[in-house]
DNA sequence: AAATTTATAAAATAATTATTTTACACAGTT
DNA sequence: AACTGTGTAAAATAATTATTTTATAAATTT
C-alpha cells in the first residue's frame, strides 16, 4: 500500500491510542483498538502481534481487558482454530462503554464501603466532646451516598444513549455507525 | 480527638483518594484534597507534609497540580508568610472540574493534529490504486472530528452545569454546597 | 544586609505499571 | 496416543510514574 497513506493510517491509530489514555487507560489498549479498527476486518493475536511488534502475550493480555471494558468480542470462524477479535467501531459507543465501565466499578465498591462506614458510625459511641465531630461525619457519608447515587444516575444517563438527546450527535459519524 | 473517629475520617479520606484515582489522576491528589476537605480550613504546605507523612516538596508538586486542575487555591493570610491551601469542597463541583480539565485538553490536543492531517491528506497526491485508501481515510478523519466536536460540547454540557437539569443532584448535598 | 522562612527546580531513588519470557494445559489433527 | 497450534498463567525484566533529597532563589524579619 502506498507508503504515505500508511504512515498516515499510522499516525490515525497513535491518535486513538492517545484518546484512549485520556480515559486512564493503557495506551496499548488504544493502540490494539485502533489498529483493528482501522484494518477493517477482525484479527487475531498473531496479526496484533505482528502489526504492533509486541508479543502474542501481550496482545491476549490486553484483549482480555477490552473485552472486560466491552469493546472488544472474540469471534470464531468456521474451519479456523484461531480467535478473531472484533472492536467496537463507533467512538461514542467506545466513550459510553469506557465512561460507563469505570464508573460502574466505583459505584459497586463504593455501595460496599458506604454500608460498612454507616454501620461502624452508628453503632460506635462516643464522649459527648466528641459528639459533635460524629454527627459531622455522619452527615459526610450522606453527602457522599448522595453524590455517588447522581454517578450512578449518571452512568445511566450515558448508558440509555439518554445523553445524544441533549447533546447529538453530527450527522454521518461513522460509516459503520448504525 | 476520638481514636475511632480519627480512623474513620481517615478512611473517607482514602475514599476520596480512591474516587479520583478512577478519573486517572494520581492518588496523591486525592489524599491532599480529603485532607484538606476532612479538616474543613485551608492548611499550609508544613500541615500537608505533617497530615500525609509526605515531603513538603511533594506537597507543592501536587498542590500546584491541583491548582492547574482547577480544583485548589491559593490563599494569603494577612501576617502569615505561608500560603494556605483550600480546595473545591462539592463534591459535583470536582467531578466537573476534573472531567472538563481532562477533556479540553484533549480536544486542544486533537484540534492541532486535526488541521494537519487533513492538509497533509488532501495535498498529497497517491497513485490511483490507492485513491479509494485515501479517501477513506479522509472521511476517517471526518469522523474524528465530529466524534470531538461531541466531545467539546459534551464538556460545555458539564461545565455550564445543564447537566443537573437532567440529571439532577438530591437535596442536601452538601453542607457547603451552594 | 545577614539570618530565617518560604516555595520550587533538578537530580536521584523508590514504587508501580507495562511488557516479555518461560512454561504449561487444552483442543484438534495425524 | 504422539504431535502441533492455540491461548493463558506465573515469574522475570523493562519502562514509567511517584516521591524524596539536595540545592537554590525569593521574600520577610531582625
Amino acid at each position: 500500500m502506498d507508503e504515505f497513506l500508511q504512515y498516515k493510517k499510522e499516525q490515525f491509530i497513535d491518535k486513538i491510542a492517545e484518546n484512549m489514555h485520556a480515559f486512564g487507560i493503557s495506551e496499548t489498549i488504544g493502540r490494539i483498538l485502533g489498529t483493528i479498527y482501522m484494518n477493517r476486518e477482525p484479527m487475531t493475536l498473531d496479526e496484533l502481534s505482528e502489526a504492533t511488534g509486541m508479543s502474542k502475550m501481550r496482545m491476549s493480555q490486553v484483549v482480555r481487558e477490552m473485552i472486560e471494558l466491552g469493546i472488544a468480542d472474540k469471534i470464531r470462524r468456521k474451519g479456523d482454530r484461531k480467535d478473531y477479535i472484533q472492536v467496537e467501531n463507533d467512538y461514542y459507543q467506545t466513550f459510553i462503554s469506557l465512561f460507563t465501565s469505570n464508573w460502574q466499578r466505583e459505584v459497586r465498591k463504593s455501595r460496599a464501603f458506604e454500608q460498612r462506614f454507616s454501620k461502624d458510625i452508628h453503632q460506635t459511641n462516643v464522649d459527648a466532646s466528641s459528639q459533635q465531630e460524629k454527627e459531622i461525619l455522619a452527615q459526610e457519608m450522606d453527602d457522599w451516598k448522595n453524590y455517588y447515587d447522581w454517578i450512578n444516575r449518571l452512568v445511566e444517563f450515558f448508558e440509555s444513549e439518554e445523553i445524544f438527546k441533549y447533546v447529538p450527535k453530527k450527522e454521518g459519524e461513522n460509516r459503520y455507525g448504525k
